[in-house]
DNA sequence: ACAACGGATGAAAGCGTATTCATACTAAGG
DNA sequence: CCTTAGTATGAATACGCTTTCATCCGTTGT
């Protein structure tokens, strides 16, 4: 009479019907999933009968509410980006093996960034990861200071408080444009996505050095987005300007992609009549079509790279900040 | 003495602390945020500015826990997957301004999805959508007894416990093929992804139903995943048998995309030669190096379609479940 | 002027779990 | 056989929030 059962239409399995169904106390329960060697083997078998009877699974909020950690990491990402696609996949699977679970966060419009960050604190994750390219340094700066740890994938990192993995962009760079100076190239255009971000300076930085090292001639374009319409918008601002370099350097294989269509639709041959080169190393980049010359990165390390510091600082910032139980 | 807050490093913020330093009781200050009608101008600028000096964010587990809803909807996705990638990025836009957030699964194998489906009750989420073409129908049957909302995304379903959303595969495909038939190719290799697949069967069926109206033939060719790799090895196995149809249907765009690489590479012209056709509507597809015929899913409004569709069914199924309150 | 009503408020209960604390019990040592 | 250490266990508490319940106040209607 007291719990009519059949009054409530979901109410979900929780502890202590298990506790119940088994004969125990609901601490016990708690104490056969997570530290069995603390509850005698008879006994545990019967929690264990009575929740895989009950459907029993522990609910995630009432441990995280008692932990003070919830597991779950945030991440920002622009879900438009290919590259930041593949990222999210790599980060994906590196973090299930942690047994971490990814609370998404899209970064898709400049304006709504604010009200991401805002309402990251509330779900009380364990961590944060931004991987985003246009992330004020401000809103990290409040989820550091609130005591997340923060990780920023592909994007160096100002303030000292966040760590950061990303691949060296500069002398990624660099290396490519080696690669063209090598190969006889005596002119080229870098075409940059978003002058803001912090991997598009870094990276015309490296072209930039190392074709004045050879005495190349380099200019800047801007195409305004890391996307394949705008590097066939940037290739059409290269017709009207009448002569063509011997080579384009796009800051992003998407951009790339663009560039190289934008290109052949003006009759030009790629690579015989003029090179072009990328950055990211997309899936599409070995394509048959394309066959970029990029810089493939290598994003499962990076992303495991980024996990295992994450997961270290959130596990070692747990025992120092939580240790008070 | 009670409570010396320098003892504890980064202990949050908790509307208790925000009530003590506004001086009022803990209810008020939950009040003032929830439905701010019921406080009193004066007590619920105290609070604000409370609030906002001591940096107060609602605790969201706090409150999932107590309202029995955690504003989380579960996603599975096979993160490696384009078309799946474009499919998240579209449901998390919808879900934003719902005010719900996304928890991503990985389901990037197999035998890991039992794991990825018995993990999923334990965060108390609100809805599930599976975005997955490779689901054992059973797991999904198991949330839904769980009284869980499911939606299947792109999955036409079996049982008719979960609702879906998806594009018409079949008729998307008798479209295509009657395009094919109208513009006279009398012969058809249709390149499948994966058997299990409900899609491909439908979209199977679609092009088989239509050539078969209009007498021409259509063989199926098992690629053996959605990918583009999987479709220059099926060019490779064409090219192995040595007579070449006069159209290929591919099941989705990704493998379209290797099957004309790999024609290409084997100097046959796409189209002029033979034609390529696709299905999904990849950005990739309207690129110059391509411009495959394809379906394009409006993926935008199937994401606005399911998501509104799971939010009500959560919405309702929650005043009939929860109402005992 | 007093009863009746309604709105604002605080105290307290409950959501599901992990953990501390106290207790009952077992086994070992004298 | 009695003490002591150690272990298994249940009761109780804390985690942060929303909401009900009861209380207290000021208003209105008669």
């Amino acid at each position: 009479m007291k719990d009519d059962e059949a009054i409530h239409r979901h109410r979900s399995v929780t502890s202590l019907d298990v506790a119940r169904a088994a004969r125990v106390s609901q601490a016990t329960v708690s104490r056969a999933f997570n530290s069995p060697s603390r509850v005698t083997p008879d006994k545990r078998e019967r929690v264990y009968e009575s929740a895989s009877e009950l459907g029993y699974v522990p609910n995630a909020i009432g441990r995280s509410l008692s932990l003070q950690s919830s597991r779950i990491i945030a991440v920002v990402v622009p879900a438009a980006s290919e590259y930041y696609q593949h990222a999210l996949g790599a980060l994906a699977r590196h973090v299930i093996p942690k047994d971490y679970q990814l609370l998404l966060f899209e970064s898709f419009e400049a304006e709504h960034l604010e009200v991401v960050f805002t309402s990251i604190p509330r779900y009380h994750v364990d961590g944060v990861i931004v991987a985003s390219s246009l992330v004020p340094v401000v809103e990290v700066q409040s989820l550091v200071t609130r005591g997340l740890p923060v990780l920023m994938f592909n994007q160096e990192v100002d303030s000292g408080d966040a760590a950061s993995v990303s691949i060296d962009n500069e002398a990624g760079m660099r290396q490519l444009a080696g690669h063209l100076v090598e190969t006889g190239h005596r002119s080229v255009c870098f075409v940059g996505g978003m002058r803001a971000a912090g991997t598009d300076r870094a990276r015309y930085r490296g072209a930039c050095e190392r074709l004045a090292e050879a005495g190349v001639a380099c200019r800047y374009l801007l195409a305004g987005a890391y996307t394949y319409e705008a590097g066939l918008a940037a290739a059409e601002r290269m017709a009207e300007r009448g002569e063509w370099p011997e080579a384009v350097m796009a800051a992003s294989d998407a951009l790339a992609f663009g560039v190289m269509d934008g290109l052949r639709e003006r009759g030009l041959a790629v690579p015989d009549d003029i090179s072009v080169t990328g950055f990211d190393g997309l899936p599409q980049a070995a394509w048959n079509s394309y066959r970029l010359t990029t810089i493939e990165q290598p994003m499962d390390d990076l992303a495991r790279l980024g996990v295992e510091n994450l997961v270290d600082r959130i596990e070692n910032s747990h025992s120092t900040a939580a240790g008070h139980r």
